[in-house]
DNA sequence: CAAAATGAGTAAATCGATTTTTCGCAGTTG
DNA sequence: CAACTGCGAAAAATCGATTTACTCATTTTG
């Protein structure tokens, strides 16, 4: 909070008109451009901004048009990388083309997100960037079609009757890591995701159960699928692995899986900490490959297999395709899938590789 | 991209008023519940308000007035945990009151945070909250003094003549990892920093040292601090512990410091990965402390203890003291420091507990 | 040479709300 | 009965930029 008698007012269109003799209608043509205007106007235009220092006010600039220069942004959450590096790219690409951003988080919430959406129409963006909490097919892609708003949808998207969308090719890359972990063995497979995005998880798991059993088709598949949330998930993750154990007691081994594949980010942390738990150590006692990489997965020992997205791809194709209809492009919605990387890290080695041995003493 | 003719107009103020029959400063008045309206006109006027949909166009609500009801944060990233768990309370905070929130990353550029500022002041923000690139003596806070903008610095900061400070209490938070090292047995513990946030840092530094010569004036403390940058740290902290290395084959062991405590996130990933390097294994080779937490820091083998930040309680009273000089409160600015929890976890351990004994071959 | 076309710029309308000023009307008071 | 008081609401000004419509000159054209 600095000095009040700085607060001075700052100088309008009109300010810079009166100090350059010329109407504030001539000064918001130099700026735009405008090339009917004496030179030596706006040569006067041009010193007279330099010396009030003036700057146009967004606000006001934006009042009189339909579309204001804003972009919103709605992500789920702002708390992981892979959203925190969207918001960043996104930011950019906004501001290149002289709109500014406003970001907000939906919370995991299909509520607020719509809420927010109200909000950003309130504002009348020319546009919205729409990460669901969900998938395509939720209330605030609803409300955007109902209102007539100008949208994309990304990342928990596959296509779109109304809207663009742009996400990471998840059955490709869970059809690769699928590949990958048959051509190491693995023959029994426990596949971790959360139910509530349905289309997106369903397509990483066809992708993946479709290249596994094709490579080997009497193979077992696994999956364990929460409702919602990440609380149960851990519950039902542990009653599972509980119930391999008994299994492994009675009739001897071979019923554990000896690989994991998490479709998203918090269950692979789910995973870990469940292996944790068991004293179970990667790669040696279980394999494990996440979707969605993260920094520190680098760093630990052992480095955590990824699926890693190309944000700057999907950001980017999202922006795109968000000011192409912007600027009126018509035509049917368009669906983008961005190629993921697969980084095999040593979290993943061969089964029977020295299962169960020191298992629970690594230290 | 919905359907054309869903694009019809909003309902405007005059809208709302020439459906209720009365003019539009009536339909202002009865919305901003000023109460020498007629019962009756005012019920007319909520009706067509029903009937329309019709809901306050804010950029146009904030045109007159001098301070728009925006809130501009500027954070030096959108990466990390910390950051976006600060945007998701600023925004939620923001919110409650009825403002709208403007994040943007700095990107860890003093240059751009400038930038961001001045097209914050363009759009008249109210307020800013600020958490510098560097410290609290960067250009952008002498851009808002120079400007007469309202804001709040926060995290890198200490305190300042001319905005009210918000952060962790670093100082505090280090003396008690130090008393946690010590008390463990540690007599030669190397810190990790970057010399780029100077105030933070060296308050970081100093806690730590002051707390550990006190319990044990004779110890050893090594610092390797990177200028500006991570990767030099990187580089740095090889040729530091080549140096040990070094020193132990000539002189015997003892020169390897048994503990390392980083002062900032990125640091414990440069430690860790060093340490993955060599083969090192925390607790036993070496014993790790980081300040900042994330989440899979706990699920992962071993745990890595860390200094956890208060991110709420810094959003709230930063929002606190923004809104408390938004509405005019005086008097000289406060810097406020909030305490931290240090959770010490798995990989700290005593000294000479196993050091070196299977080191580099785990798994 | 008169009429039309162009050039350069200004006044005024506009965007959608808020706020100040003014006005009409009813009821009081001297 | 004229002047005064108040209430409720309308009219008008305002915020800052953009855009339309319009006004003079100056050129070009028939």
């Amino acid at each position: 909070m600095a000095h009040r008698q700085d607060q001075q007012r700052r100088s309008s269109i009109h300010d810079v008109a009166s100090r350059a003799g010329v109407s504030a209608a001539t000064v918001s043509k130099v700026l735009a451009g405008v090339t009917t205007v004496k030179p030596e106007n706006a040569q006067r235009v041009f010193d007279a901004v330099e010396q009030l220092g003036y700057r146009v006010d967004p606000l006001a600039s934006d009042m009189r048009r339909a579309k204001r220069r804003i972009i919103g942004a709605i992500m789920p959450e702002f708390e992981s990388e892979f959203f925190g590096q969207m918001i960043t790219e996104l930011e950019g690409l906004a501001e290149q083309r002289g709109y500014t951003l406003v970001a907000a988080s939906s919370r995991e919430s299909e509520a607020r997100e719509k809420e927010i959406l109200a909000r950003m129409h309130d504002w009348r963006v020319a546009g919205v960037v729409l990460a669901p909490v969900r998938n395509e097919h939720g209330p605030a892609a609803d409300f955007m079609k109902a209102n007539g708003m100008t949208g994309v949808l990304i990342d928990r998207v596959l296509s779109d009757d109304a809207f663009d969308t742009v996400s990471a090719d998840s059955a490709a890359a869970s059809a690769e890591v699928a590949r990958e972990l048959v051509g190491k063995g693995h023959r029994h497979i426990l596949v971790v995701g959360l139910g509530e995005q349905a289309a997106t998880v369903r397509a990483r798991l066809d992708g993946f159960r479709g290249a596994a059993l094709q490579l080997a088709p009497g193979m077992r598949i696994d999956v364990v699928l929460a409702e919602s949330d990440v609380g149960p998930l851990r519950a039902q993750l542990r009653d599972y692995f509980d119930a391999c154990e008994g299994k492994d007691r009675g009739e001897g081994k071979g019923e554990r899986p000896t690989a994991v594949y998490s479709l998203f980010l918090k269950g692979t942390l789910v995973a870990l900490s469940e292996f944790r738990r068991r004293g179970w150590h990667c790669p040696n006692d279980i394999s494990l490959v996440g979707f969605d990489d993260a920094e520190w997965m680098q760093v630990t020992w052992p480095a955590i297999a990824a699926v890693v997205q190309p944000v700057r791809q999907i950001a980017g194709h999202a922006m795109e395709a968000l000011f192409a209809r912007i600027e009126g492009g018509e035509g049917p919605p368009k669906a983008r899938l961005e190629p993921c990387r697969v980084l095999m890290r040593e979290s993943v080695g061969s089964p029977g590789n020295g299962p169960h041995e020191g298992g629970g003493n690594r230290q």
